[in-house]
DNA sequence: TTGAAAGCGCTAACAT
DNA sequence: ATGTTAGCGCTTTCAA
């Protein structure tokens, strides 16, 4: 049995409204978008209409009338990823408190889904954030010339930047891994497409190189828990004593990979993952990683662009850099450690939050 | 040192195609939107200026002439939740396929939230995918009048509804309990907006009833880690022998909060949970729980809006109805089975992929 | 204080 | 095949 449904009247304009109220569809707009300016009496009947008419402002109308939607869009390479949904948690923060909506954009890795969906929205926000790019640095300006923008987990001279100290947590990685005794370490790296994947690598292997480490690259792999695992199959063929991971979610699945096999972590092998995600401290051994200020990066972000669009000029054309943090956690420890044989079964698994 | 930077000089708009190419704005619209319409060697010359011009459809001024964005909203309660993370990917897949860019929303477990966001979309969108609704039905009536919509997890009948089968699963929840020995259950609950939340824990209560068992709810708790923590402190109190909770999330946090006070799962406690996110298959124990196919009613959601927006009627004044599936896991074992004392270490805890 | 009218960018008759 | 024009819903001068 099929039954009908109206799947939706037309919408009620400002001139239904006047007409229902007696009055000019300027009063209407005027009543909403001016109140004040139209006398009490006036502006009760108006709004009496429209309510009773169920009037909804319509955005599209007046963003083309006024190129202004307080709407804004914020883009992620996954959603899925705990990391994006910190910077996500922040961002959302600073726009309910700055009177915007946001609009939440995932290209799921693909910086042509992420070019597609951001010149799609270019008309419909007021401004972008775009966290963890895929595209390249052209394709960003391309959208930043036509929408005020931020950019995170990027650094480029002419376009407003929000970064973490990359640079500085990874040599602070590598320098706990030397003072640990080890001298070798391998990179597993993730998205080639991504600014931190290059910075991170780069950095692994020249100031690696510096601390007299022997540095290697395997990769790259699906920044995510089963690119982790996929990297560990790798690397069991011959484990290394030393894995720092492009992303908290890689090293959690490299570790839960190595200890499947019987590695121990971090007797037998010590691993470093980024961004300190909530679970990294729920695994065991709790992740060493390198952490920086997600939440406020997001919050930052938005209270950015919505500076820009309230005109406000870049303050400089360096990015902004936010600290960042080793924490040192159970998942690294002092290359060689003797292993007891018997009690090396495999570790168990739950997680668990660790104060 | 202050520097300039133009935010976004205004826009190139078909006008501006049109003058340069030597065409009328019509020809301009033509070009891109109904291409063979318009005479190869014209066409190209339009395509020049336009590239030339960097010119870009602004879906805001199309919107407001067709009505139509091709745009979708999908709301959620909790982006930062696996359930949902899931869920949204089967979306995406639907909307890239049917040509759709998909804007995410999440009201972050509030119904006002989740209204005011809606209300400023409907003119954005042209549908909506509502999953696990904080608001009223009356509410969900309003949107749905407005634009094409598909509610997810919510039974109504003047709404299109796509729900997983509930009932069913959580009495096979009870029935594994019941064949375990339980006695008793302790339903730990979730948000009291949720409809699935109403519904298992009346099925908890009625058909616990029936099987003989002794069922109490506490709560509502965060749907989250941190809730199920929070749950697992109060049942520490007088450990219960059983425990169903809202979804996996909070199932894990309290399995997490009895693990480390040494409460043994599944010998002294059985935990059960809903959703099978990818995490359940992680932890040790891994989760028993109940599962939805969750991924496919993302894409058939959007699928349904889709065929909404083309015009078709509901099939049914039902809601669709997806079938699920208990997966018995670890986390759920006989009543009052025996422990032994010594090796009754903690678990450890990584997350472990099981097959 | 309110009304009339133009214009935002695009599309779709209707003409040519 | 292409140009002309009206109109989508709203805001905003400009007048009254």
């Amino acid at each position: 049995m099929t039954e009908m449904t109206e799947n939706s009247p037309q919408p009620v304009t400002i001139y239904d409204v006047a007409k229902a109220a007696g009055v000019a569809p300027s009063t209407v707009s005027r009543t909403f978008a001016r109140p004040g300016r139209v006398k009490a009496e006036t502006a009760a009947r108006v709004r009496a209409a429209a309510e009773q008419l169920g009037y909804r402002a319509n955005p599209i109308g007046h963003a083309l009338s006024v190129t202004q939607t307080r709407l804004l869009g914020i883009m992620v390479s996954d959603v899925a990823n705990p990391f994006h949904a910190t910077l996500i948690r922040g961002a959302q923060l600073a726009a309910s408190a700055a009177g915007y909506e946001l609009l939440l954009l995932d290209c799921r890795e693909s910086g042509v889904r992420e070019r597609t969906a951001l010149e799609r929205l270019v008309p419909v926000v007021d401004g972008f954030v775009i966290a963890s790019s895929r595209m390249p640095d052209s394709a960003l300006r391309t959208i930043a010339k036509q929408r005020p923008t931020v950019v995170l987990n990027r650094q480029m001279r002419d376009v407003s930047c929000l970064v973490s100290d990359t640079v500085t947590g990874t040599r602070a990685a590598l320098g706990l891994l030397a003072e640990l005794g080890h001298e070798s370490v391998v990179y597993v790296s993730g998205p080639e497409a991504s600014w931190a994947e290059g910075v991170r690598y780069r950095t692994v292997r020249d100031h690696g190189n510096a601390l007299g480490l022997h540095t290697q690259k395997i990769g790259p792999f699906l920044p995510v828990f089963d690119g982790g695992l996929a990297a560990a199959r790798v690397l069991l063929q011959k484990p290394p004593t030393a894995v720092i991971a492009y992303n908290d979610l890689m090293a959690i699945g490299v570790m839960n990979g190595f200890i499947r096999a019987g590695v121990h972590v971090p007797d037998q092998v010590s691993i470093i993952g980024f961004d300190d995600i909530l679970m990294s401290r729920l695994t065991l051994p709790t992740l060493t990683t390198v952490a920086a200020p997600i939440r406020r990066m997001g919050k930052a972000a938005v209270n950015n662009v919505v500076a820009m669009i309230n005109g406000a000029k870049r303050q400089s054309p360096d990015a902004l850099v936010m600290p960042v943090n080793l924490m040192v956690r159970g998942s690294t420890g002092p290359r060689g450690r003797v292993r007891l044989p018997v009690d090396a079964a495999p570790a168990v698994t739950l997680p668990r939050p660790v104060r």
